[in-house]
DNA sequence: CTGAAAGCGCTTACAG
DNA sequence: CTGAAAGCGCTTACAG
């Protein structure tokens, strides 16, 4: 591979003015600039990016730790986070971490290495072994911590879990269902609150032994909905926290021979693409997946250029989508 | 940040005695060790891997390029990528390429400029401005480039497609449909030739007005079902060329009062996590995703240490999955 | 087993 | 506008 040295030989001219080239060419006069240009052709000349970050002390990329890549909505994330690095001039490197603090310290890591200049953060942990540490530009997306300073992209899960049980309480019910997340994320928490505001508000009280728990993958949401519908004062429908789980519960449910949404209406949270196509089509509440990676991303940047973001707890619109999966109350 | 130089000072050794103790402990005696292991403890020195990456010429990271994160199965064949990855000690880089010629370029172009050792590539494209350049270490997976000798993980598709098309016809069905993928695939090709050698085995014709294109999205399914289904003789069965498309068939057979299976049979392939929970579940062509990523690393791992690998074309085992998508004919 | 020194390929004050 | 020089933080022959 040629080096910078060897296109400056043929241009005779110095290292210098070959970098000036590329990097300021305003700095270097029109002629020089051809004869660089050419030599850079003949020698088929690519700049040593790793040099040049190494020298300049960055690294122009960004790390990403995300609990499951797998995942329909995360992986929709990360295209925005992609989309908007590569415009940003940023590389991404990916963290799947599977949601393990271990994985998430070794890739949160590499800023400390000058592997990454920045870290994006979908889940709700703080990726540090000293959670006070605030040596590392790092944006939370998603899932976010509580109590802390690190800047956020997230909904406003509380409202939007509120509204989606108020759209349940509207139809008729009165005994809902919950198929819920794992207890240890903010999401579910959240969830979970504006669940409660809804039936506080409709005079309904609620009952922890209509709670079932899930781990957001679409079996555990059938074995959830299992329990649930055999109870002996069985829900007439069930709100779960993620779409996966809500199909699998209406799988559950069709398997016990009930018809939704005339015997049990069940909704869903984040309008993946296979929502729309489920039988019946999914009641769910839509969130702009790639807007929370674009966002986190143009925020990270800013952090990382020290430059103070407008808005450092960036709130996405959500929206009720009300498909065919909920109806009235027999 | 402490440097290398911060703990020689401290440890009162050379920079050549820190730097060996960490990378060949065994040329340093234990009692210098020790003095070198308690200084960066107390400095909390963190090799600089950017520095050490530039000095040994070696990025320690590979990109991936992929034509869209957000697949269910190309996610999955990324998670394999990951794992392998972090356990050979490298870092991955995503480049999703939108199957786009000149991102594509862009990407591959980072090992060139030392930014990654090698390419892993999961759509049936080179991806050099140059066809015929041997200068990167590359393997190709899932959908693969025929003609060339790049190193490659697949799965016989033609023998796929050809055992599924087998099971529809076993069922009673002459007149068989077929939603394919894009023209200029090589999966797509393959799945029609195993196709084809299954209706000629057969002793059926292959009749080209049965095929309608989708893009491998659940509406482009059901478009192409539409077209199917409103055909003067339509078919009694459709074979997609994956699961998304044979799902969005599934939901338009149904909004055409057709009973899947009864009144029409409808097979997928990949065997995606959501096909189990389709209504009916989907009849597929399972094939192992994760170990695709797993593959490619593991060979482009040997190829970019100068091993040769064992195998440079792998192919991986498919599973039929027959689930209530398809029937005997009426 | 250890240290002094060279050098990886760039960029950027500094001087002219 | 241009060049000589220093240096980013490491690793690794080489010599002892």
């Amino acid at each position: 591979m040629a080096t910078i040295r060897d296109v400056s030989k043929i241009a005779g001219v110095s290292v210098a003015t070959v970098s000036r080239t590329l990097s300021k060419p305003d700095k270097v006069s029109e002629k020089t600039r051809q004869i660089v240009h050419d030599a850079i052709k003949q020698t088929n000349y690519k700049p040593d990016i790793l040099a040049r970050n190494f020298r300049t002390r960055k690294s122009s990329t960004v790390v990403v730790l995300v609990p499951d890549i797998a995942n329909p909505f995360f992986s929709r994330v990360i295209r925005g986070i992609e989309q908007t690095a590569q415009r940003l001039g940023y590389a991404v490197l990916l963290g799947d971490t599977q949601g393990e603090r271990d994985r998430e310290i070794t890739y949160a890591n590499m800023v400390h290495t000058s592997q990454a200049d920045g870290i994006i953060q979908l889940d709700c942990h703080i990726p540090f072994e000293d959670k006070n540490d605030r040596t590392s530009p790092i944006v939370n997306a998603c899932d976010c911590v509580r109590g802390t300073d690190m800047p956020t992209v997230q909904l406003d899960n509380v409202a939007a879990a509120k509204e989606m049980a108020n759209h349940l309480i509207s139809l008729g019910h009165t005994n809902i269902g919950i198929i819920s997340g794992p207890e240890n994320s903010t999401i579910t928490n959240d969830r979970l609150r504006g669940f409660k505001a809804a039936l506080e508000d409709g005079g309904l009280s609620y009952n922890s032994a209509n709670r079932m728990y899930g781990d957001y993958s679409i079996p555990s949401g059938a074995m959830a909905a299992s329990d649930l519908l055999s109870l002996p004062d069985a829900p007439t429908a069930i709100f779960c926290m993620n779409d996966e789980m809500a199909i699998g519960a209406i799988r559950q449910a069709k398997k016990m021979e009930l018809n939704v949404p005339s015997d049990i209406s069940i909704s869903g949270f984040d309008d993946i693409s296979f929502s729309e196509f489920s039988d019946p089509p999914l009641t769910t509440v839509s969130q702009p997946a790639e807007e929370f990676g674009s966002n986190a991303m143009q925020m990270l940047y800013d952090l990382m250029n020290d430059e103070e973001p407008a808005n450092k707890n960036i709130f996405l619109p959500f929206e009720l989508v009300i498909r065919e999966s909920t109806g009235e109350k027999k």
